[in-house]
DNA sequence: CCGCAATATTAGGTTCACATAACTTTTTTG
DNA sequence: CAAAAAAGTTATGTGAACCTAATATTGCGG
């Protein structure tokens, strides 16, 4: 009996499956050597692996052009995001964990742990819609909201935004951005936006309201929302 | 980069330890066979495995002998122990697991919780000495509890014990103990005892004292403390 | 104490998931 | 638009961990 989680896939698949969902939710298609980047691995394996997949129904594949989820594989890449976020939520409320060092636990974790363990976890949260780093919770039946944010680095200058969500890979600049005062919910006006990529200054407002420099990369990386819009 | 768990070993160098470590509680060696019973795979596979970890220098084989785990494999598997129990204790009292259903949710997560989730479970839980079947678990530096319990078949008539522990491993024998009112800590007498490995019979105390027959190889698999006698 | 049953090991084979090297296709660019 | 660069694929190989079949060792009963 080969090692297999409770989907019937391997370990390896549904991480295949999860980073092409990630990849897709950016671009169109997902690249042989972005989805090699990311799991860090050779693109020569991604294209062998790919092809499994191709024969398991999961995505499909024209060589040269790009993979793309059949609705099976968005299927299983969801629930894995499901579980992946659910942890990640429960580590953090229940287990005092910090949003820059959850990331990795829940990554190990969301490949061992049942369906039942993910939804008596989510019970004991209230179901939450949202993980620590603001990113939708897909439901049980696969249905996942599509947030309608404006990248920190779109935001126009003299409008005051709220930060609703952060990429959660990169432990350092989590604590970074945590450093900044900048946490989910932070409410900040947008005071200068420099050319040529260069950096955004807001002033975060607060008791103290503190102006804070913000690269522009990082600006790129920041969801938020503009005060005064509704958010769907 | 291959799939291995904190400590360095593949998820099935750890179930092999667990396992030799469990079989050595009850034997002095553990057998090739008892192992690839224990794993459910065949004894080849044994034998291919166990001169790997004699490679790695957690176990001493003496081919056609037996296996034995030396210090740095005992090391390993106690952590494992550990890991397992707490992570049973956890899944009971926090997400109101059953001491039934418990075993093979903690059989999986064990090889993917870091060791800091162990430890935050562990306080969260206030450092518990006793898994939900009663089982002692291994402190953070590799101690463990040797109970000095006794095999309810081994109780002598007359006696009054308490249930002290059970074997994890078989979700049905649990709930049928259940059934039975045997959970941890009742206390009852032995009322009768059958030879020619017969069945046990005792009177389980309470505000309605009831008789229940248990089976002598049930009654070989729980262990009991008896009442005026102190256990260590 | 010999031979057979039980137990263990070795030999050789499979699958999974990676790697490297060599080749092909697509895209970019002077 | 041709050549170089980038991206992708195929061929081939590795190691882990399993398998079956064949062989070796041990230990017990007659």
């Amino acid at each position: 009996m080969r090692t297999v989680s409770h989907s019937g896939l391997s370990r390896s698949n549904e991480d295949y499956l999860k980073t092409i969902y990630e990849l897709e939710s950016g671009d169109q298609q997902a690249q042989t050597s972005a989805i090699a980047d990311a799991l860090a691995i050779a693109p020569a394996s991604v294209s062998g692996m790919v092809k499994r997949l191709s024969e398991l129904g999961l995505v499909e594949h024209e060589p040269y052009r790009g993979v793309q989820l059949t609705r099976a594989g968005r299927r299983s890449a969801l629930k894995l995001v499901r579980r992946h976020r659910i942890l990640e939520v429960y580590l953090t409320s229940k287990l005092g964990y910090d949003w820059d060092s959850v990331h990795d636990e829940a990554e190990r974790l969301e490949h061992a742990v049942s369906d039942e363990l993910i939804e008596r976890m989510a019970m004991a949260l209230g179901n939450p819609r949202y993980d620590p780093h603001g990113a939708p919770i897909p439901s049980r039946d696969g249905e996942i909201e599509q947030p309608d944010l404006v990248a920190l680095v779109d935001v126009p200058l003299g409008e005051t935004a709220e930060l609703r969500m952060v990429n959660d890979r990169d432990g350092q600049r989590l604590r970074y951005l945590s450093s900044l005062g900048l946490r989910l919910g932070a409410v900040f006006d947008v005071v200068a936006r420099q050319p040529f990529r260069g950096p955004v200054t807001i002033r975060l407002s607060g008791s103290v309201p503190r102006e804070q420099i913000v690269g522009h990369e990082l600006a790129q990386s920041l969801g938020c929302s503009i005060r005064g819009q509704e958010v769907g």
